[in-house]
DNA sequence: AAGGGCAAGTTAGCCGAGCTAACATTCCTT
DNA sequence: AAGGAATGTTAGCTCGGCTAACTTGCCCTT
């Protein structure tokens, strides 16, 4: 390791043959991409044009585009469970609140980067071979199913913590999903779908108010 | 039109020139292509093997490959209804059966093709151009608010009859969505989505029983 | 320090898909 | 019967995924 090319900084480094970090840079980009403009439309070759590389240069790293897109997804998760980690700590563990800060948190992750969402949550039989987004999808749900089981035996709720958990999943992915395929814009164009998940979240969670 | 030839049953004709019907059979070869397999695996030239033409073909009953997705994407949508329709009249108008009835038949259809209903509700601003699409959708939609309404009428619901079709759309779609990309699959192995909805109904158009 | 091996780039090229242009055949109308 | 409009065809372009064979340069051993 040479002092002069420590870190992932080696971006600036030009007319190197050997690119570095090529791995990253890829998924990197594939990110962005696909975050905007899903993953239908991305190209592996739109990839190294950004990365500043040939086409057959992903292949050192990856099987196929398939694969890339597998690490994308999988950070996918990993951010969306950040995300409601986050939430759920600003409103403290075990309140009703908390419970549809995750909802919120859902929606909001899936209308910033609707492309990534799609990715994360369609054409299941491609993706969940991969390892890393089984796990990662599962870790990210888990924690809801916890956050859930907190609230009820906080509240005094008797019902099972895990169907509770899925009903709410089960609403706020409807409502991210078309949200962001604007279905709910040919309905009922000035749709609060934030507001809507407040409502309905007590109803599901047979909340005693 | 010479009698020997009248109807879409030109198939067996060995050796024409002319298909017949091609545009129908180029429908019907990519409806079923995509009901299957999905939009995305989907290939014009797929659907030109089945129908026995060059891949050139298409091109003189269809701008592109979209076009042709978007009747297909049409055409689903008013089986959607039509499944719809029977399932409310099956139970009887104005009854809770029936509200529930039309959710049953909305993860049904999905669940049975499941490509085709991803075609119909995913990547929006490709499809939503086309004048066909929004008008069959919109009325798709627009006969679960009106079914809404006779039970709201009929069983003293104040509240407002959009809003409440809207939830129970949202849950609906979210559950036929995580069924077919087999996401329940990975939590809870033996859920029965057909009763989750049928428990969650009664809460979101809050039903007094 | 020399040199060899391996990792990670490159170019060239195959294939399949979307699409267009130019040509061919059949239908249909007059 | 003739000719134009429809609706096929073939040929060929571009682009993207992917592979094979070659090249470069890092690093490790001696």
């Amino acid at each position: 390791m040479s002092s002069a090319r420590s870190g992932a900084a080696a971006a600036q480094q030009k007319a190197k043959y050997h690119h570095g970090d090529l791995r990253e840079a890829l998924i990197g980009a594939a990110y962005q991409l696909v975050s905007e403009d899903g993953a239908e439309s991305f190209s592996l070759a739109d990839a190294c044009r950004r990365a500043g590389v040939s086409t057959a240069a992903p292949y050192r790293h990856f099987k196929d585009r398939e694969e890339l897109l597998a690490e994308v997804t999988a950070r996918g998760f990993k951010g969306l469970h950040a995300d409601t980690v986050r939430a759920v700590e600003a409103q403290g563990e075990g309140s009703l609140a908390a419970v549809e800060a995750m909802g919120h948190a859902y929606v909001a992750f899936a209308a910033g980067q609707p492309g990534l969402f799609r990715l994360m949550f369609g054409q299941p039989p491609l993706m969940e071979e991969f390892q890393q987004v089984s796990e990662t999808g599962g870790e990210c749900f888990g924690y809801v199913i916890e956050q859930v089981g907190k609230y009820c035996a906080a509240h005094g709720v008797d019902r099972d913590a895990n169907e509770i958990a899925i009903k709410l999943w089960t609403f706020v992915h409807g409502a991210a999903s078309l949200l962001i395929d604007g279905k709910y814009d040919k309905v009922t164009p000035g749709l609060d779908v934030a507001e809507m998940i407040t409502g309905a979240t007590p109803l599901l969670v047979g909340h005693k108010g």
